[in-house]
DNA sequence: GCTAAATATATCGTAGTGATATATCGTAGT
DNA sequence: ACTACGATATATCACTACGATATATTTAGC
């Protein structure tokens, strides 16, 4: 695997075939939560991977404006399921509601807890999101089911969790 | 805020003045599981932020071992607050484990069951290094252990989400 | 026919990562 | 006392990634 965008490109051209443009926009309303992908990342690795082989691209061109569609080899299946055995995998996280919450402290009490209800709005919000995606759980492929459905249900936990500690951080001091 | 790692400097600093080493290994053994910190962005900051007034540094050299220790000034006080306050907060997660599920539909299923058995290997490893932090539950300033216990928290809910959900790919197909 | 949105590729400055170089101090074992 | 190793401490560099934007064409709505 050349880099953080190989895994995505293949696995989706070992979908069906797709542009560059198509593999942005395609990220972009499934993946995109726990793996983007930019424009910049995107199109010099293709063609690295044509180069190497894995994917082979053809010409798609619409009248003047090109347009190239990119399908998986033999050796790019190959490569995508040596990734798929692969054992390690790394899991990274920017949260920058839990960075302030972890320096609330030097908050007053009040604010502090308002961040705590500001996190929970937010993932409601993500939770409004997530639903509104037309496909709903059970209609797609069942792994692609299941990692819609984790999106959904961590979401919903999050919500829950916030609304569990607000209410133990306020506990006996509504009116003391 | 300059860049990624400007919040937990001051952040950290407002705890008590530190070297940029001391800020480093602290960010390793707390927030790096939210917010990870380098060197290469940790000492041009200090720099940065000593230049711009919003900290001050302060040789603490030990014989001819050079050593600054950076403490937070009024100024960075203030920049510190108006970080805490402000609206947006990103999130960005990168999780490879589910880029994996996301694309298991192209394995056998015995095979693309085994990833969901290794995530829950993974954060139950994971569980296991959180509960070996010595600082536990109720033993720290409220909202460091907020963050502290939202980590305990999640970690069980995802290796829980696994366990459910290995029992639901797999109900009913036991001797089928 | 006009305009706005969508399609499509390409690139560039900035910033981040992880690794490593350099050097000193503390300490445990012998 | 000596020595070797790990921890402390700062600094830097090559590589990679990101986000934004430039450029241009086609489609769709009105």
């Amino acid at each position: 695997m050349g880099n953080a965008v190989t895994p995505v490109i293949l696995g989706l051209l070992s979908i069906g075939p797709r542009s560059g443009y198509e593999i942005k926009a395609t990220v972009d309303r499934s993946t995109v939560f726990f793996w983007a992908a930019s424009y910049g990342q995107i199109y010099p690795e293709l063609r690295r991977l044509e180069d190497d082989g894995l994917i082979e691209g053809e010409d798609a061109s619409n009248g003047a404006r090109a347009r190239r569609v990119y399908r998986l080899t033999a050796a790019g299946h190959r490569e995508l399921e040596a990734w798929l055995h692969g054992g390690d995998f790394k899991m990274e996280l920017r949260d920058e509601s839990l960075l302030r919450l972890f320096f609330a402290d030097a908050l007053p009490r009040d604010e502090a807890l308002r961040l705590v209800e500001a996190r929970r709005r937010m993932f409601e919000h993500v939770l409004g999101q997530l639903r509104a995606i037309d496909e709903r759980p059970g209609e797609d492929p069942p792994f692609v089911d299941l990692v819609l459905r984790w999106g959904l249900a961590y979401t919903e936990w999050e919500t829950q969790w916030c609304a569990e500690q607000l209410e133990r951080l306020t506990e006996g001091a509504t009116s003391a």
